[in-house]
DNA sequence: GGTAATCCTGACAACATAAGTAGGATTTAC
DNA sequence: GTAAATCCTACTTATGTTGTCAGGATTACC
């Protein structure tokens, strides 16, 4: 039961962005080097959550992106939805029919599962998490997103 | 986010040999057939639980499996972590450092999906779904598991 | 003892996903 | 024009998933 790195990266990217309190753009490299991400992957991330509208992209020099909505308003859960797609932890979860008519057992299972972990998710904004993102930037030393 | 075939599999077999109430042993092909579960697949998942310690096999003509311990002694989340090994979100929820230095403020969302999952998980006991799976074999003509 | 039922083990294969890499095309500030 | 940046597509390497297959070991029953 994983989620892949693309969750992981994607939030960390996202948190710097909502961190970024001058509304800048902030470029792709930038987190990269600063989060410690494979830069070509994160670009390929940033891309999708272009594309699920949490971010917006400003092309050319001195471009980057910039999130789309208030950092308040944009979850853990809108993150890890936009680039693992719906998270179901089993076929059989009630989203869709489970081939057994029904009269499967361990649906109930899945099913909790499956909102428990929107709902946890679903608690955690963005700008909360910059917050804190923030403190620990300045207690080590890091060059904080927003200079 | 998905957990794979395998939990869906082994936790309802499980759920037949709790619904066992004769304490007979339950041969795989009984429930490969009655579950709709590819044979020679589930006697590696079977194999498995009796390695964790879920099962007990018995070899031999009118052998097969039974639980190891009492059905309201088995989680949802034995049957899990038993199959898909210990489950931690991402690479990053407090089980081992995280490599960037206890200054991750992603690490709380990773931390609480991971205790969540596992507490909801554990609520669910064998002998409770074992009990919803016999009314459903009733009342949809299925050759309930304790004949 | 023979046979059938059953578990046990290991190898193998097809397919999908993960985690990147590489390279070019496009846009924009200067 | 040039450099900095996003954008897009394809490729790659490794691993995991979901099985299948073949045979061997163990036991109940006649």
């Amino acid at each position: 039961m994983r989620l892949s790195a693309k969750s992981e990266y994607g939030l960390l990217a996202l948190i710097d962005l909502a961190a970024a309190v001058d509304r800048a753009p902030m470029s792709t490299r930038d987190i990269a080097t600063r989060r410690d991400i494979p830069l070509a992957f994160l670009e390929q991330l940033l891309a999708t959550l272009r594309r699920e509208g949490l971010v917006t992209a400003v092309r050319g020099a001195h471009g980057g992106f910039v999130l789309a909505r208030d950092a308040h308003d944009i979850s853990a859960l809108d993150v890890v939805e936009a680039l693992e797609g719906p998270l179901s932890p089993t076929v059989c979860d009630g989203q869709e029919p489970c081939g057994r008519g029904g009269a499967c057992a361990a649906e109930p299972v899945w099913m909790q599962v499956s909102t428990t972990l929107r709902e946890v998710l679903g608690r955690f904004d963005l700008a909360s998490l910059a917050q804190r993102q923030l403190l620990f930037d300045a207690t080590t030393g890091v060059t904080t997103p927003e200079e």
